[in-house]
DNA sequence: TTTTTATTACGAATGTCTTCGTATATCTTT
DNA sequence: AAAGATATACGAAGACATTCGTAATAAAAA
């Protein structure tokens, strides 16, 4: 966590893709992304290639077609946006924005029993 | 929930003094913002007036003084922040917020208890 | 080999956000 | 009343973010 970069709407759409399918070339994100929504080739490309300058990702250059890869895992750029959204939404209160998300975005049985047992966890920690 | 508009930074920034203190002049929003960082004064007006014009507030022009207040609460704004924050950033999965909210933001004792409550009564709801 | 296709690099246009200077009007103090 | 302080309106500059066209190059197909 030494320096983070906020990756953008659309950079966060990429790194999605890279952390779901592994590394990927250009026109493989871009395949994906052209699924859900109109996007020209060279604007992925040229997203990857700016991503490449903040180091959001690292690249292979090898082949005639490079191939991208996070430099950051998932759970850790989630864990710095989160703190972010927390702060400027949530006015740092964690638990404030737990109780809204679990009241409005129903989870399921088996995922409320997850949370269950992590809170539980917590609260055993606490003790020593 | 008709449309939202989504606040920018600054904009959630100064909306957040308008819930807190409630409907207040340019004068008074700036001089809140400044403890925190620099700021001109004519950057907080500015960014208040084209709130207005996006509506995200209300404002009351009666003395020289102009008052605003927010056209949105904070829960509800919450809420459509949420909503796009883990569409993005979490896959749509509020479950995987929720833990790694509660992993890394320790709540005290008190909120986890708060936030049980909150589980228990999902699914006690859930069985009708 | 020639033509077609695919890929990268790059520049630039457009849009949005943030910031601030300046002009004008209004109120307050002297 | 004159001078100073305070408010709004407005334009514009600078920084990013997003999008795409075009040129150059490399690979694949004909």
């Amino acid at each position: 966590m030494t320096n983070f970069v906020k990756p953008t709407e659309s950079e966060l759409e990429i790194l999605q893709v890279l952390w779901q399918h592994g590394p990927s070339s250009v026109r493989f994100v871009n395949d994906l992304l052209s699924e859900r929504r109109e996007v020209g080739y060279t604007t992925t490309l040229k997203l990857m290639q700016i991503m490449h300058e903040k180091k959001l990702v690292d690249r292979d250059t090898d082949a005639r077609s490079h191939i991208y890869r996070p430099i950051a895992n998932e759970q850790l750029t989630q864990q710095n946006l989160l703190n972010g959204f927390v702060e400027s939404a949530f006015r740092g209160s964690a638990a404030q924005l737990v109780m809204q998300a679990l009241g409005n975005h129903s989870a399921n049985e088996q995922e409320l029993e997850q949370i269950k047992a992590l809170i539980q966890q917590l609260e055993n920690d606490q003790q020593l």
